[in-house]
DNA sequence: CGAGAAATTGAAAAGATTCAACTCTCGTGG
DNA sequence: CCACGAGAGTTGAATCTTTTCAATTTCTCG
C-alpha cells in the first residue's frame, strides 16, 4: 500500500484546522479506493464498516423504499465526507451511495471514529457542522415540497446542483456529471414527464440547454426567477 | 436558584450511561424554565445561546419561509434534547420552538457544550445519535412527500404522533396535546381542507374520533392499512 | 449500424387545491 | 350565567396542476 500524502487532504473542509503532522496521523489508517461509474460504494442497510471522503468525482446517494421506489437524497461533491453513519451512532448505512462518475475516495474503518474525533477535535467539529447543514438542507427540502409547485422545485434543484458542481462552459454553467430527467424527477418528487416538459419549455425560453444526460444553465438569473415566483398555498 | 436534583434527568435518553455524580455535574450549570402554552421558547434566526431538554410538556418546532409560510418540522416529547444548534456548529436556531402545552425545560448555555460533551462523552454520543435519527426522519419525510399521496402522508403523520405521544383512553389512543387540522396540514404538506375531508371520512369509517383540537385513533390497525395502501408512482 | 436507453409530446384522468358559504364550539366578558 | 364572537371545522363545486397512459423520436455507444 502506497503511503498517502497529507497534501491530498490539506485544505479540504473536513480537515480544516489540522496541522500538517495531524493530517498525516489522520491519513495513516485511511485507504484510497477507486470506483467506476455507476458502481455502488456502499449499500443501504449494510453494516457501516467505513466512512469516506470523496477525493474526486461525484457520488449519488439514493434511498429505496420497501416498495422499491427510489429517491435521490443528495449528491456528494469533491472534498465532502459521506457514509458517516457511525458518527451518528448508527451501525448500518441508511442509504446507498453510487459513483455518478469514476471516483476516488478515502475510506477509514468506522471503528476508528471515536479515537479520531477525540484526538482531533477539529475533525469532529467539522464533521458535525456538515451534519448540521445536511439536516437543515433536508428540512429545506421538506419545506419546498410542502409549499412549492413542481416548476419551482425543479428550478431550485437545478440551481443547487449548479452551485455545488457547476462548471463554466461557453454556453453557460454545466452540471458536471451525467444526469437524466429521471434523476431530476427523483430529486424533486415529480415524474420524468413533467420534468421533461419543463426543461423543454425552458429550453425554448433560452434558460437552459440540455441533451442526453447533460444539462447546462445558460441563464441562471431567469431560472432563479422561475424558482422564486408564485410561492403560495 | 433551587438546586436541581439528579433524579430529574436520570433515565432520560440524553443522559443514558452517566453515573449519578456525573448527572449532578451536568445538571449544575442548567436552569429550569417554564413556558406557558403557545409561548415561544426560542425563535428562528435568533442567536442560539442555550440548548434544552424537555422535562414536561410538548414542543412544536416550526420553520417559516421568507414568504411567511409555516411548516411544522417536528414535535418534541418529554426527555428529548432540542435547540442543539451549537452541537452542529451553528450560531443561530434554524427554526422556532413553541410550547404546545405548558412546558418545563432545562436550559444550558450553549457555550458549555464543548466542555460538557468532552467531559461526558456519553452525552455527546447520545446527542449525536438523536441527530442521526432526526436526519433519517427528515429524509423519510422527503421520501414520503415524493412518493405518497396526501391520504398516506396524513395517515403516517398521525401514526407517528400516536407512537411518540399517544395516551390510551377508553376510545383508543389520543394524541396528547391540542392539534388542529391546520397543524396536521403543515406537517404533511396538504391543505386543512383536504385534511378535514380525510378525517371526516375516517371518522365515518370508525378509524378516528376527533373534535376541536383533539384527535383519537380508535383503530390504529386500519389506519396503518390506509398508510400503506396504494404506494405507486 | 443497430438497439436500447433517454427524451419528447399529446390527450385523458385524477387528486388536491381553491373559493365560498356555513356550522359548531368554547372561552370570555358583560 | 348566558350570550356572543372568534377560532376551528365542515363541505360542495369549480378549477388546476400534475400524473398517467401511450405513442413516437432521438441519441449514443458498443
Amino acid at each position: 500500500m502506497p503511503k498517502l500524502d497529507a497534501s491530498l487532504i490539506a485544505g479540504l473542509p473536513p480537515f480544516e484546522g489540522l496541522e500538517k503532522d495531524e493530517l498525516e496521523q489522520v491519513l495513516a489508517p485511511a485507504r484510497s479506493l477507486r470506483f467506476e461509474r455507476e458502481k455502488p460504494i456502499f449499500e443501504q442497510e449494510a453494516e457501516a464498516h467505513f466512512f469516506f471522503v470523496l477525493l474526486d468525482g461525484h457520488v449519488r446517494v439514493v434511498r429505496t423504499t420497501p416498495e422499491g421506489q427510489q429517491v435521490i437524497v443528495r449528491y456528494i461533491s469533491e472534498g465532502e465526507v459521506f457514509g458517516i453513519a457511525t458518527a451518528l451512532g448508527r451501525t448500518a448505512y441508511p442509504a446507498t451511495a453510487i459513483a455518478a462518475v469514476d471516483c476516488v475516495v478515502l475510506a477509514w474503518p468506522s471503528a476508528l471514529w471515536p479515537e479520531l474525533s477525540t484526538r482531533f477535535p477539529a475533525l469532529g467539529a467539522n464533521t458535525y457542522r456538515t451534519v448540521g447543514s445536511r439536516l437543515q438542507e433536508a428540512h429545506t427540502r421538506v419545506i419546498e415540497m410542502s409549499t412549492e409547485q413542481v416548476e419551482q422545485r425543479v428550478a431550485h434543484a437545478l440551481l443547487r446542483l449548479v452551485r455545488q458542481t457547476g462548471r463554466k462552459t461557453g454556453e453557460g454553467i454545466e452540471i458536471d456529471f451525467p444526469i437524466t430527467r429521471q434523476d431530476i424527477a427523483e430529486m424533486t418528487g415529480a415524474t420524468l414527464h413533467t420534468v421533461s416538459r419543463l426543461m423543454s419549455a425552458w429550453e425554448g425560453e433560452g434558460i437552459v440547454k440540455s441533451g442526453r444526460k447533460r444539462v447546462t444553465i445558460s441563464d441562471p438569473h431567469r431560472l432563479m426567477l422561475k424558482a422564486e415566483s408564485r410561492e403560495q398555498r
